[in-house]
DNA sequence: CGGCAGTTTGATGTTACTCAATTTAAGTGG
DNA sequence: CCACTTAAATTGAGTAACATCAAACTGCCG
């Protein structure tokens, strides 16, 4: 992990698409020449790489400032399960607003840049913003909502429904940023990752997905996901 | 639903092993002769019945007083997936406290009482109370680290694997109560149940519980699951 | 032009689902 | 106490979904 002092250039970081950043930092002062409150820090991390390994524990609450990653949980055979991919201006998880217990791992798909607080001035304000308290609450409910919705096509989805499922998940959270262009997203995981989120083996992926290109639905190719039906796509991923 | 009157005998009520409830209801006072507070209303729900019904709204939150609940996710095919069961002392959900969606159903697996509480009225105390909040936190900690737990069991687990995750799950609710003699259990639930919590059908539900018996894992009779072999069981349940 | 990492394809094995029949358990009414 | 009813659990046979293993293929980079 490389830190970076606080005069790294920050005009791009766009995690005050967060409304729990946005509230954290200051909603008057959009502008990106205020100089950074000592609470908080910048951190870079190559593509490959473990933000945060299981078991540990921090002081400090991490965001996504830029790149790709995802959290996940590591099993005793040697598998693990992904629970969920972060972009830019994802909270890590909401639970890390007060409790300091890493119960996951966090790597870098991509390089990425992070930003972390200290929890100890975040709760601090929490109790005095009320703005913050909402965000952050609203952030837990998303996450909550999500996790059971998750939860029910891994239980209840066929394969193809829980690619679908993971797809337009990803699709709407780039779709904040807006990144879309004519259902065409950048999308760099590899068969492992959506194998390892979704409960099956890469070999089985493959197979569902040269399906739902032959039929139409989507395409993979070159880093980036195309939803040629997405009418489908969504019929297919709410069960 | 059946509605009670404020002086319903609640001498056994035991949402009071509840951290939450127990400082909601004011921690000194142990007594169940102080009278009840206008923002507290009980109910009572035979077997069988829903009490709370996906995609409405409430301006209360719920707490399971006695008897067994589950709360499950209805999908359009006319499957459900189980998200929990609800043991005496359950708050129904840690979002309820702030979030007035229901976007789950409740049923009612035994007879049951609930005692529900005004959200408003709650929420104000949770600003002055900082035992109520930090009671509040830790329920949300809890069921976040439960409800991963739960999908990397359904994304990697074998249908055993899963299975035994859930039995112990539910033995572990039912040890905060101190209901244990000798690894036996009370056990309520149907092959059905079973398998809308855990992602299979009822009939390989049966296979995979006999071949239990037939190993001496575990055995169930007349409503009550015993554990034979209960390092076996934390073994399997563990991934 | 190799060589590696990732993907695709084929053949085969295993796990879990479906459908249907049978057994068990728990009432109910005589 | 015993026939009758009904709901749930069990069992068997056949099938579909997914896993495993291994080989071949692709793109990329030195």
């Amino acid at each position: 992990m490389e830190k970076m002092g606080n005069h790294w250039p920050c005009i791009t970081c766009p995690i005050r698409n967060n409304r729990f950043c946005r509230s954290l930092l200051g909603a008057s002062s959009q502008s990106d020449l205020t100089p950074r409150p000592r609470w908080q820090e910048f951190h870079r991390f190559p593509a490959g790489t473990t933000i945060i390994s299981q078991d540990g524990s921090s002081d400090r609450i991490y965001v996504l400032c830029d790149g790709w990653a995802f959290r996940h949980l590591k099993l005793g055979t040697g598998r693990r399960q992904i629970l969920n991919f972060l972009l830019s201006g994802d909270l890590f998880t909401s639970i890390s607003v007060f409790y300091d217990k890493m119960h996951f791992s966090a790597d870098a798909l991509s390089d990425v840049r992070v930003s972390t607080f200290q929890r100890a001035a975040v709760m601090a304000r929490l109790s005095n913003d009320s703005h913050l308290l909402s965000a952050a609450r609203q952030i837990c409910v998303d996450e909550t909502l999500y996790a059971e919705r998750l939860l029910s096509t891994l239980g209840q989805g066929t394969a193809e429904q829980r690619i679908a499922f993971l797809f337009l998940r990803i699709a709407e959270q780039l779709s904040r940023d807006n990144v879309i262009t004519n259902h065409r997203y950048y999308f760099p995981l590899r068969l492992e990752h959506i194998a390892d989120a979704v409960g099956l083996t890469t070999v089985h992926v493959s197979r569902v997905i040269s399906s739902l290109r032959k039929r139409k639905v989507i395409d993979i190719s070159q880093t980036h996901l195309t939803f040629l039906d997405p009418a489908m796509v969504e019929r297919l991923a709410s069960l």
